[in-house]
Formats: structure tokens, C-alpha cells, sequence
RNA sequence: CGGGGUGUGGCUCAAUUGGCUAGAGCGUCUGGUUUGGGACCAGAAGGUUGCAGGUUCAAGUCCUGUCACCCCGACCA
């Protein structure tokens, strides 16, 4: 990608109302913009990042069995009457013609168990995995933090259907591997945490996963010795480490980057939607779910990685691999550059290419350092007469100088 | 939803006890000089001061209402 021909411009000023890291860097990046509280437009850069995230979460669900789908950010109320949840604070209600009620998803439980209702009639049809990647709306009293609390937010839901506990508890199982190789790939593996949290009616414990940072918002009670967290909403039921009973706790925040929880027949019963086991009787279907949010994970990964001048992303969720910049005002220099260019990216590799003329290398490096790609490339009068481009990762403070041909 | 704060060109902010044609920086445009850490000079465009009422000879400034945004708290299957 040119540089000059992205939308989306970076800014040295933020509105001093903006607190938050997450949100100062990604509107100063150009990566998101803020239409209103809690609500953003993703811009190219931010929107590149937010998929890589989305399609390691994809990939990760898809390996444990997960059917992706698809389903509407629009429901009738009355599917929220069923499961008592009509009276939730955070619902955005709206209306049709004639009077028709609608709301708009915070969560997709009352959309999902009907869904799944209608293909499934027997024990052969579980279990059974599906999810998406989507929007949800909820009509938050206060949205704050940048992207990390959004009114309308991006979640992945996953939701699993069994004919026993012991399938769901397997499957929990499962699951909970799975969201630990999401977080490993997304370079918060050594941060992130399993965490007991109130489990509701049915269940003891449900888990969090919660990046240890600074700046989150929940409180948990950290075991080092199994790295696991307690929240602090159960801290009274449960003081002691529920892996080894250590009760040897530190209190550290946390953000919440994800949350799998046993519905157990909560909702399956609301709508009524029962299995015939082997002998032909109908049996309760067993129900759990799992959620993750890109947007707010890609705001977490800002709060982590991060330093006096910007961004710091990890590769495996960069807009793009490498900032290649052309510095002077040699024509030269802006051939060579462009060949460089063409080059990378004829070989599958992502590269922004600042190509921009009349723009002063102050302005290049600051606003390399800003966006944070991984590593930054140098073309000009200078490494030319090398045969050479220098060199240097976001996260290392010394440059070198590479062979163009050894780079290609 | 309670408490506190803030709304002024695209962005960040000024504007004395209410007082003259609402200023500056950044950004943008034009011309020129620069070109390895947000460089410089000259010029230009861009505003019914969130909205609605009110007080006053006079309102960005005071009053009432309303909307929006930020922070703390409550809330967060």
C-alpha cells in the first residue's frame, strides 16, 4: 500500500478528553475515528488489524469443531420476552411499521437456541459448535476506555449444544485450550489469564480470560505459583487458589478478553428445545458459550504494546509487516524505493510504503513510530550508495544496514 | 443512573470585572527555500462560539432548559 494513497491521516493532537491510551494512539494513528461515545469507524489500518485478529479467532474456532455463521444484528422483541431478558437495561429497542418491536443484539442466545432448534432432533444431530464474528449493540450507561467498552463492539460467540453435562464439560474443556492459543498467537499468551468469575445459577465458576495490565478495570487475585486468577466478585466465596489452595494471592487489574461460561439448559429450555436420546425419550439440550472480542482485544493489544511515541504491534496482528520509507528528495531514491516495493510485495509480504514526497524524515519517523509496524525500512541517498536499505524493528532501539539483495 | 468537568474554524487551545472587526498554533491551499527525527519564509481560505430561549445599550462570557463529550462511581448474561 502507498502511503499517499491511504485514508486516513495520522495526527499529532488528540482531544485532551481522550484519556485512555487505546483510543489517543488509534485516533492519532489514523486506525479508527469516533463517531460518537462507544461508537467508532475502523479505517484501513485499524480494520487490517482488527481481521488478522478476527481470523486467528476464525482459525482457532474452526479447529475445534466451530461451524461459522452468520446472524442478525436485528430481533423481534418477543424472542426476548421468551427468555425474560426483554426488561435488560442494555438493550436498544427500536420499532417497526405497524408497531413491531425489535431489538437490537447485545448477545445472541435468543437468536442462536431457535436457530439451532430447527436442525436438531435426535442425539446423532450432538454435539454441536457454531459461531460468528459480529456486532453487538448494548445500550451501555457509560462507554469508556477508547475501544475497550464500546456501545456497539465486535464479538466472536461460540456456542455448543450437547445431549449430556459430560459432553459440555468435555467440550469446555476444549474450548478453554483453544482460547489460550488465541491469546499465545496474538502475543498476550504470557499476560493472559484464566479467571474464576461468578458462574450465575447453573453453574459454580464461570472463567475469564483477563490481560494483566495496569489499566483494567476488574480486580483479580493472582495465584503465581498456576498463574490464575480470582475476581474480585467472588474473592469472598473463594479466597484461595481453586487449582492449588494457595491462598498466597496478589491483587492485580485486569481487562476482560474473553469469557466462556456453561449456559447448561437455561435458555435451550426457554424455547423449549429438547433432543430424543437413544430409547426415544426428549432430554433438556445442554448448552454453553464463549465469547472473545476483536475490537476490544485490539484495544488491549494498544494498552500492552505501547511506548512515549506509539504503537508497538506484535507481527502476527500488524496492519502490514513493514514501513518502508523513502527519505530525501532524489528521484532516485523514490525509484529505487518503489522497486523495493514491488518487489516485497510480488513476494506475498505486507508493506506500507511511505512514498510521500516533500515530507520531511522527521515526519516519516514520527509517524513510523506512531502507526508501529513491526519493522521499519529506510531507502535513501544515503543507504542507496551501500546497495543498501537500513533497517530497524519497532521494538529495538539500533538500526542496521541490509544488502538490497540480501533483503530480497 | 449519581457526582465532577468540558463544548469556540478540520484538529489542539486563547479571549481580563459582560465591551471594539472572536485570536494563535497545527493542518489545508499558493509561491519559494529545505530534505536522516514533526524544518523555514511569504501569502490565502476557513467561525451564525453545541442547540433553544432569556437578561442587557451590549453575551463566547450571565441565567434557564436541552443535547453531546470526558473522568470517578454504580451497572456490566
Amino acid at each position: 500500500m502507498h502511503y499517499s494513497q491511504l485514508f486516513g491521516k495520522t495526527s499529532k493532537t488528540v482531544s485532551a478528553d481522550e484519556e485512555s491510551v487505546n483510543a489517543q494512539y488509534l485516533i492519532r494513528g489514523g486506525f479508527v475515528n469516533k463517531q460518537m461515545a462507544g461508537v467508532y469507524n475502523y479505517l484501513p489500518l485499524g480494520l487490517r488489524t482488527l481481521k488478522k485478529i478476527q481470523n486467528i479467532i476464525r482459525e482457532e474456532m474452526t479447529a475445534i469443531g466451530g461451524n461459522e455463521i452468520l446472524m442478525p444484528t436485528l430481533t423481534q422483541e418477543e424472542s426476548y420476552k421468551t427468555t425474560g431478558r426483554d426488561t435488560m437495561d442494555v438493550l436498544f429497542h427500536t420499532e417497526g411499521p405497524g408497531g413491531a418491536k425489535y431489538v437490537l443484539n447485545p448477545t445472541h442466545e435468543e437468536v442462536v437456541t431457535p436457530l439451532v432448534q430447527k436442525y436438531t432432533f435426535s442425539y446423532n444431530d450432538l454435539p454441536l459448535a457454531v459461531f460468528q464474528i459480529q456486532n453487538k449493540y448494548r445500550n451501555e450507561p457509560r462507554a469508556k476506555s477508547g475501544i475497550l467498552r464500546g456501545r456497539e463492539f465486535n464479538m466472536k460467540d461460540l456456542y455448543s449444544f450437547h445431549a449430556s453435562e459430560e459432553s459440555l464439560n468435555e467440550f469446555y474443556e476444549i474450548a478453554k485450550k483453544a482460547y489460550h492459543k488465541v491469546y499465545a498467537r496474538l502475543g498476550l499468551g504470557d499476560i493472559t489469564v484464566l479467571t474464576y468469575a461468578s458462574g450465575g445459577a447453573f453453574s459454580r465458576y464461570s472463567h475469564e480470560f483477563q490481560t494483566l495490565c495496569e489499566v483494567g478495570e476488574d480486580t483479580i487475585y493472582f495465584c503465581e505459583k498456576c498463574r490464575i486468577g480470582i475476581n474480585k466478585e467472588i474473592i469472598a466465596d473463594q479466597t484461595s487458589c481453586p487449582e492449588c489452595g494457595n491462598a498466597d494471592l496478589v491483587e492485580k487489574n485486569g481487562i476482560e478478553v474473553g469469557n466462556i461460561f456453561k449456559l447448561m439448559a437455561r435458555f435451550s429450555s426457554a424455547f423449549g428445545f429438547k433432543y430424543l436420546d437413544a430409547e426415544g425419550k426428549e432430554q433438556p439440550v445442554e448448552m454453553g458459550c464463549y465469547g472473545i472480542g476483536p475490537s476490544r482485544i485490539m484495544g488491549t493489544l494498544v494498552e500492552v504494546f505501547h511506548d512515549n511515541k506509539g504503537m508497538k504491534w506484535p507481527e502476527s496482528v500488524a496492519p502490514f509487516k513493514y514501513h518502508l520509507l523513502a527519505l530525501g528528495k532524489e528521484d532516485e531514491t523514490f525509484v529505487e524505493a518503489e522497486k523495493i516495493y514491488k518487489n516485497l510485495i510480488s513476494k506475498g509480504v505486507e508493506v506500507l510504503y511511505d512514498d510521500r514526497r516533500g515530507v520531511t524524515a522527521g515526519e516519516k519517523f514520527a509517524d513510523a513510530d506512531l502507526i508501529g509496524l513491526p519493522i521499519r525500512l529506510v531507502v535513501s541517498k544515503k543507504t542507496l550508495a551501500e546497495d543498501s536499505v537500513e533497517l530497524k524493528r519497532r521494538d529495538k532501539a539500533d538500526a542496521s544496514l541490509v544488502k538490497i539483495s540480501d533483503l530480497l
